[in-house]
DNA sequence: TGTACATCAGTGAACGCGCGTTCACTGATGTAC
DNA sequence: TGTACATCAGTGAACGCGCGTTCACTGATGTAC
């Protein structure tokens, strides 16, 4: 974007590696992974398909990349959404505020971004293998950042009482699934198409469930 | 199946309309909705793609079919899974056995049936409408075998005394989110590669925060 | 029971489409002396 | 500072692929008389 890179020759582009994930990434914030077209892509910076082929070795190479972008924004997303809101001067209250937070952002990240949020959890095929990402799911998980705001979020749960430490462990993925399943079914699958009324109740009430299963403890089940 | 529809003359095939949604049906199965290719449907039927068109008006609308059989399987799998096991013979925990049961057989269904699952969620274009199906969303869940199966069970454990009336209507939501959401990100989100051991865990895990979260009181909450 | 004919349910060839990818190429850039 | 040259980063044309769909056609089937 400096004016230095853009005033370069438009023979040699300057930044075309980004300037190409820039535009598959807009394909893919309007038309999901499916849309992320290399030669549409190609096209859209203006330039020739086969450049492309100088800087991503494969049309899923530069699929990756989108994907790391649209995780980075779904991270974004749940980081503004878990600071956003007027403070509660209750810790607990505050730390479950917080939580709700969380969880409303992410299902509002997947209904404002469907093209992104679906684009954030492709699956690489096995014969496209990218570098730099641990092999391991669960430290690929853990590496990831919206786990570690997850995390965070639920470590403030544990340090005002809210959470037994006991539970602390079942969380992340109970609450992954929840509004991971609530996101999927309100944007493609049978709950598409409710109006905003419906949609809202389907939210909260699926955020009741979520926070009450987690919070109960152990000693009371 | 019938001999005489075999013994048919081979050029007038019988039943081709059901032959080639078989056909779609095996290629959802073993490669998901994307994998239903219209001409090799016909080329495994053994019939020119052409043909095809004398029975769908269009790919979209096989792939319909794909789905409605799709969600009959899921049905079908639901409804064997509530059903299996040792009856338990306090009505409360056999309540509470089944209604796991039907949870685990929803991830499980996911799981042994990738292709299937996805093909049961497929949404179908503003572009191919189809008949017979209402066109109201909740008119739509409520009509299919799936939810009803789900509701029967909820009722039961309101019957048992395990569901307040008043959470009964918060839980088909909460239910299906988790156990959709654990779903697929066991099969294509970053939860999959998990070995047997951690997924069960994993399963085991969410399935105990969802239950808890619908049993609370919400005097209790 | 035969026959004429409409309709039904197939065929096979062709169309256009857009894709990912490769290739030989060439002009621009950077570097060694 | 100039010059020779290697390398870099583009071009544009072409390839093969498989798809959904259409078309004029034809052989089989069912029906009216």
């Amino acid at each position: 974007m400096t004016t230095t890179r853009v005033s370069r020759s438009a023979y040699h582009h300057g930044d075309l590696p980004n300037a190409l994930a820039d535009a598959a990434t807009d394909l893919a914030r309007s038309g999901g992974p499916d849309a992320v077209v290399l030669r549409e892509a190609a096209r859209r910076v203006g330039v020739s398909a086969a450049a492309a082929y100088r800087h991503f070795a494969s049309h899923c190479e530069l699929l990756q990349e989108v994907k790391q972008r649209a995780v980075a924004a779904l991270a974004d997303a749940l980081q503004e959404g878990l600071d956003s809101g007027e403070r509660l001067p209750d810790p607990a209250e505050e730390a479950l505020r917080r939580f709700r937070n969380l969880s409303m952002s992410y299902v509002g990240f997947a209904l404002d971004n469907p093209g992104l949020f679906h684009a954030a959890f492709v699956n690489h095929s096995p014969f496209c293998r990218v570098e730099g990402i641990p092999g391991d799911v669960k430290e690929r998980i853990e590496a990831s950042r919206p786990y570690q705001i997850l995390s965070e979020a639920l470590d403030d749960l544990v340090a005002v009482g809210l959470l037994d430490q006991a539970r602390r462990e079942m969380a992340p993925i109970a609450f992954w699934s929840s509004v991971h399943g609530l996101s999927t079914l309100l944007l493609d699958g049978p709950l598409a198409g409710l109006d905003d009324h419906e949609r809202a109740v389907a939210i909260q009430r699926s955020l009741d469930i979520l926070i009450d299963g987690i919070r109960r403890s152990p000693r009371s089940a």
